[in-house]
DNA sequence: TGGGTGGTGTACGCTGCCGGACAGAGAGAG
DNA sequence: CTCTCTCTGTCCGGCAGCGTACACCACCCA
């Protein structure tokens, strides 16, 4: 698999704007594209690096390019008149940032803040335009992945009304996992209170009780997952609802 | 328009399955069709009668049809294991019940309820899916209809998080009182308490208030509200943010 | 006309989160 | 090495909504 990926990339080398740390594959659904239709793409695939807290776009505002994250992660708030927010859905490696582009919304009323630094792919907004239509794999590729979003926000909504602090914390921190490499989460209290739309002392306590059942160890923006079966176990249904709703809408290693 | 519409209807109907108290333009997404796409789908559109609390589609199931609401309201509704459950979305005669097929879910892991007694226009899914495949107008109506649906599922979301149960009723009242024709809703609050997911005396104790202040008038099941702006201004800014969306996304009166 | 039933109002203690305030503890900079 | 800034932990009262229990009342139907 490795070699693999280092394979392509010495093959399309010559075109390829990207640096090789960057390996665009490493995006799901680029990955999941069919050959042909990944060649033509690579030429216009550039590569961006984002520090954490980067607003990639802000509610009610356009868009130029759309993004597919590799190695960051990037989350979908909704924010309201008096600055309170909410996170809507969490978007890495699996998907991406822009969606509303393709639907047909010129803007939308919600902000893609990088909740985890790293990199991600960009791609020109007229460019992947004109390839969703043409009727084919492309679009229901895409349209696959905009419905394993919506499930991820109505599970969200139900989330924000039943479940605790705590089973949202292992959510959250269940999902962010799933888009990292590591286990070591760079994250303060106050920017995942942000996240939950919660308050900071409310992230104190709950991340309390995890560390104090040993399932994560935290020191001062960094957290470490030491039991994730753990977590899993103490988490509400949402996470695994999303989850297995990802993994069927977007089999990965699929060739479309 | 009213004349126009029963003009429409005297001239289609040779080939109408659907009974003339039950027009398909009423229906805002059939209504806004190219005329020509239209007179192509009539012999395809069948008159449903639905009952309040029938279950169009149950989590996790298929879909044999589509549904275009005219009279009816549906709600999405979000279902726990545990039987908890919230409402995620609304769907009157601005939209369409079954998005998911077109986006490529095989089914949904949400339930779709009749909330308000009426009618509603079905279409079988395959046709649905034929038509929604040719790149052109009935596909991007489809996609920008999805797109205001993600809109107030993520406002959902935010509002289950940061507003009170006042708020929500008031928010809840509005939407649907912009899909009846009339200002009198048939609802136990029972049934309003399962959709925004919380207990049924909460809901008593929130139309307690509004009902003091005069802005309703509650006697068993039956709402009439008395003071609609008096409503606008008590209800979160949800309600409004969410109908913006939705008339910048689907003009009423659109020729497409 | 008089039960029965389903919808509504009310009361009680409890819990989870909010609001604010403040103390301690790393980590980086000079 | 110390100073400062940011992040984290803890405490308080307050309140919205939960869970439970129960009484009442409107309407339907026998």
């Amino acid at each position: 698999m490795q070699a693999d990926r280092f394979g392509v990339l010495r093959f399309i080398q010559p075109g390829l704007k990207v640096p090789t740390n960057n390996d665009p594959k490493r995006n799901q659904l680029l990955a999941a594209l069919p050959e042909a239709e990944f060649q033509r793409w690579l030429p216009h695939l550039e590569s961006v690096d984002w520090a954490l807290g980067k607003v990639v776009y802000e509610s009610g505002g356009g868009l130029s390019h759309v993004f597919f994250p590799t190695t960051a992660i990037v989350s979908l708030l909704h924010v309201m008149e008096d600055g309170d927010s909410a996170e809507i859905a969490v978007v890495g490696h699996e998907g991406i940032v822009g969606v509303f582009l393709f639907m047909g919304g010129a803007t939308t009323p919600s902000r893609a803040v990088v909740q985890s630094a790293g990199k991600g792919i960009r791609l020109k907004a007229d460019f992947l335009l004109r390839e969703f239509n043409k009727i084919g794999p492309v679009m229901h590729l895409l349209l696959r992945y905009t419905q394993a979003l919506i499930t991820q926000m109505s599970q969200t909504a139900v989330c924000n009304r039943h479940h605790t602090l705590d089973q949202q914390l292992c959510r959250w921190l269940l999902l962010s996992l799933d888009r990292l490499a590591s286990s070591d989460l760079v994250m303060t209290q106050e920017l995942i209170a942000n996240m939950l739309g919660v308050r900071r002392e409310g992230v104190t306590e709950a991340a309390g009780h995890l560390s104090d059942a040993g399932l994560i160890s935290y020191r001062r923006g960094r957290i470490k997952v030491l039991d994730r079966p753990g977590l899993e176990k103490r988490s509400c249904e949402c996470y695994r609802v999303v989850k297995d709703e990802y993994d069927k809408l977007l089999p990965v290693g699929e060739a479309v």
